[in-house]
DNA sequence: TTCTAAACGAGACGGTACGTCACGTCTTTCC
DNA sequence: GGAAAGACGTGACGTACCGTCTCGTTTAGAA
């Protein structure tokens, strides 16, 4: 837009041989992260990153078909960071611990504004729905279904229960993020009680 | 200047004076409605809604400034239709009820379309944003919000738990939305059990 | 996003790489001349013009940012074709026969209205208004001045005298461009008689 | 644009029976005027007229039906301010007088720009070409006429140059309105000169 | 006095064009 | 064969005007 096309240094990146070239990789992912981070999905085009990463349309295209791959990628690569997981022996810190850690996580790293637009990617085409669904979710949602088998197996909840509690706190955290209300994070731990089937309000 | 008034055999609907024309717009809601329920979010576009209503852009622009308002016009009218409300005197089977209802409205009609839509493009612009979570959500999840009252006057409830478990059913509902799952209806007692406070599954 | 790429049996022009191409650039060139000459300044639109060369709105903004560009762009395409230089050794008469060649030229040609239309597009913007002044006239009246020149030279006017009936010879020449009276040929032999500072008309 | 719609004092024009309100057309008019002042022809719509006026688009397009009407009629009412007749006994210098006054005219007062919109329209619509042609012209141009019937008469000229030397005059007039200098009034005695058939170099 | 006729403001209406942006595809040229 | 570069056709964006229309109001003159 007013973005000069950046000095890079005079250098030119090129081909090196017959496979992916990981600096391009990296050019490509950096400049689609701070892009996603800017601007948010509106405002997220390939042309652009093509234009800071300095990279061609094509190869962007080549390892990432759709915006939906992208956004997956910028997600995957933030994660590693991350988020560590809890170990109180009890669900509801656990829970509370890991949720506070995670919305921390999606406000101060692009990787929040990735996954909004890929569920709203998800919303239009159907491979984008799909990536969604079976691509991401399962990965990104072991953590938490590791903690309610634990959960279960110190006989804190039921294990029938446990794939509707996951569906239960996926559905409270992506509301939050798609609602931009992350900020809250006082509400988190009582929320947490109600998926792990207690009441921190005393039966009065 | 050159514009041939064109024969237009037909009939072709013009101003009714300064104010607005109840036929061009409910032409424009009925060629929206129709098309975000057949090409969804993508390929909903503002040039296709006014080629398919006969109607001008400004038109549309002037009384729907942003698609979320459209969507949000779409939603409202058929909401008109309808779920109704339940009254077993019971939380769980009031929300089971009333869930299984909202999501056949959901698959049924443009209306599911026009949500996944609004909340998609609440990720890319603030106005949409502000619109999905000050006019729309607390006006359309007041229905829930009257059950769970209910229940906490009838003790099956803290008042103190009635917004986290707002919450958490409206988050669950979405993620089903978004994720392309309305079709599975037979766990959503158990999840609205959960909800509730309560396990369906005995402590063995 | 969902753009099916259309069949289209026949043909469809694309990109050759990096670099403008002339398949491209030629079918703008024509379905501009086309419409000029058919419809005139009013009717020309660059989005008539895309839609008849089969070529996008941005592949014609690329190389003519403005109408006043498609217009030299056509006159001077046009003009090769041409009117040829008189040599009589006698001003009045060359200055006839030029004339009548380039009427003819004009009202034959689409070129003509491409220059009708520049010199209205001038009158709006300044950049078109700059162009016709700068980049249009001194390259396109180069023959008459050197028809002047040489008659200046042969003793037939003073040099001092050139630029004024240079100048003259313009304004009658848009004059009638302008006004629709290209026609009336007969009269041209004594207006020019007029500029080379003689009168047929004996002093009776 | 970002023009209030003016306070108004809280009256606001309105009908005074059956026919034309003066009031109105003197609001037109003068609206017409200023915008055409400010941003020359592109940049003139009815629209903003209407919006300026305090008029409805009706009221305007029933007394001028095209913007050539509107143009004829700005060009038309300030002409009236206008350029006054010299009479020197002596064409060269009658014309002189005569073109740079009325040069003078078209710089300082809306009526150039009008003079400007009505030609470049022209090149447009025919109706506008009529207009100009048929109406505008003989009625614009008979002072000069005047003077060059004059002239003949004092035997400075012959009768039958008469129209020859009038679309010389216009035409060189109009050259320089549409290409935007008429600030150079140093040449116009010389061009007078020529028009006059002399030459006020001598012969060396 | 009542009625009719026309002018007036307002502004909505269906359109067309504007100039810009992003899409995904395509070639060429260089490593 | 990977990669940068950037042109290509397509089509949506939101805005501006076009010229037409209907409305409700106002006034003057005719009945």
């Amino acid at each position: 837009m007013i973005n000069k096309p950046k000095p890079l240094a005079a250098k030119r990146r090129t081909s090196i041989g017959s496979r992916r070239n990981p600096e391009a990789e990296a050019a490509v992912l950096a400049a689609a992260k701070e892009l996603v981070g800017e601007k948010g999905y509106a405002g997220f085009s390939v042309d652009e990153v093509a234009r800071r990463a300095g990279a061609g349309k094509t190869t962007i295209y080549r390892w990432y078909p759709t915006k939906a791959d992208l956004f997956i990628a910028i997600y995957t690569e933030e994660r590693a960071v991350s988020v560590p997981l809890p170990n109180t022996k009890n669900l509801v810190d656990d829970l509370t611990q890991y949720t506070t850690s995670l919305w921390r996580f999606w406000r101060s790293h692009p990787a929040g504004a990735a996954l909004r637009g890929l569920i709203a990617e998800a919303q239009g085409t159907k491979e984008a729905l799909e990536a969604l669904r079976d691509r991401f979710l399962p990965e990104r949602t072991a953590d938490v279904k590791d903690m309610l088998t634990a959960a279960a197996a110190r006989g804190e909840i039921e294990v029938e229960d446990i794939d509707d509690k996951l569906s239960l706190w996926v559905g409270f955290s992506w509301f939050r993020l798609l609602t931009g209300e992350l900020h809250q994070e006082g509400g988190i731990k009582s929320v947490m009680a109600q998926i792990a089937g207690l009441s921190i309000h005393p039966t009065s």
